[in-house]
DNA sequence: CGCTTTTGACCCGCGC
DNA sequence: GCGCGGGTCAAAAGCG
C-alpha cells in the first residue's frame, strides 16, 4: 500500500503551534452523535464503566486528547499481569472524524502492531502503539462501513513525553478533520 | 541496515 | 466446555 503523503496544497507557514485546547472542552460535544454535517461526530461509548480515580490527565500536548471524548475502562489483558488490582485502567478516548486518510499524523510516532477486521465493518481495524521507551499508548483507527468518509480513531492512554516531530502537521489534521467551535 | 508493515497464530473474556 | 469476537505478539518481508 502505498502512504498517503500529508502534504496538502497548504501552505505550511512556520513553526505555527495552533495547540490551544479551547476545543478540548467535552461541552462541545454536548450534543454529539448529531450532525454529521458538522463534519465532526462525537463518538458514544457503550462502554460507559464507573470512573476510574486514576490519576488526572496531564500534559495535554497532545491535540488529539483535546478532541477526544468517550472514556472507557479497559482491563489489561496481559497474561499473568494482574495484581488483584480493579477494573481501574486507563482511559479510552475516541473520536471520529471526517478524514480519507486514517492516517490521522498527530506528531507522534506509530507503529502498526496489528490488524484485525471488525464484525460489523468490512473495514478493517488497525492497531496502532506509541514508539516509545515507557510510552504505551496505543491507537487504533477503524472506518466506518456505512460512511467511508468517516474514520474513529481512539486513542487509549496519554503520552508522557514531547512529541517528537512539529506540530506543523497538525494543522493539516485540523484540515481533515472539521472542528466545529461553538465559541 | 534499521525500522515499519504485514499477516497468521495465539490468548483471553464472555456467551451459549 | 466450546465457540466467537476482539486484542496482541511475533516472524518475515518491504521500504527508506
Amino acid at each position: 500500500m502505498e502512504k498517503f503523503q500529508m502534504l496538502f496544497p497548504f501552505s505550511s507557514t512556520g513553526p505555527s503551534y495552533p495547540v490551544s485546547s479551547s476545543a478540548a472542552n467535552s461541552h462541545v460535544f454536548n450534543n454529539f452523535q448529531g450532525d454529521p454535517s458538522n463534519g465532526f461526530l462525537g463518538l458514544k461509548i457503550d462502554n460507559q464503566v464507573e470512573v476510574a480515580p486514576r490519576t488526572e490527565v496531564k500534559n495535554l500536548n497532545s491535540s488529539s486528547e483535546g478532541a477526544s471524548f468517550a472514556t472507557g475502562s479497559e482491563a489489561d489483558l496481559k497474561p499473568g499481569k494482574k495484581k488483584g488490582e480493579k477494573k481501574i485502567r486507563k482511559p479510552r478516548y475516541a473520536f471520529q472524524t471526517r478524514s480519507q486518510v486514517d492516517i490521522l499524523d498527530d506528531g507522534y510516532r506509530w507503529r502498526k502492531y496489528g490488524q484485525k477486521a471488525v464484525k460489523n465493518n468490512k473495514f478493517p481495524r488497525s492497531y496502532y502503539r506509541c514508539t516509545h521507551q515507557g510510552c504505551n499508548v496505543k491507537k487504533q483507527v477503524q472506518r466506518l462501513t456505512k460512511d467511508e468518509g468517516i474514520v474513529v480513531t481512539t486513542y487509549e492512554g496519554m503520552h508522557t513525553h514531547p512529541i517528537e516531530k512539529t506540530t506543523d502537521n497538525f494543522e493539516h489534521i485540523l484540515s481533515q478533520m472539521q472542528i466545529y467551535t461553538p465559541f
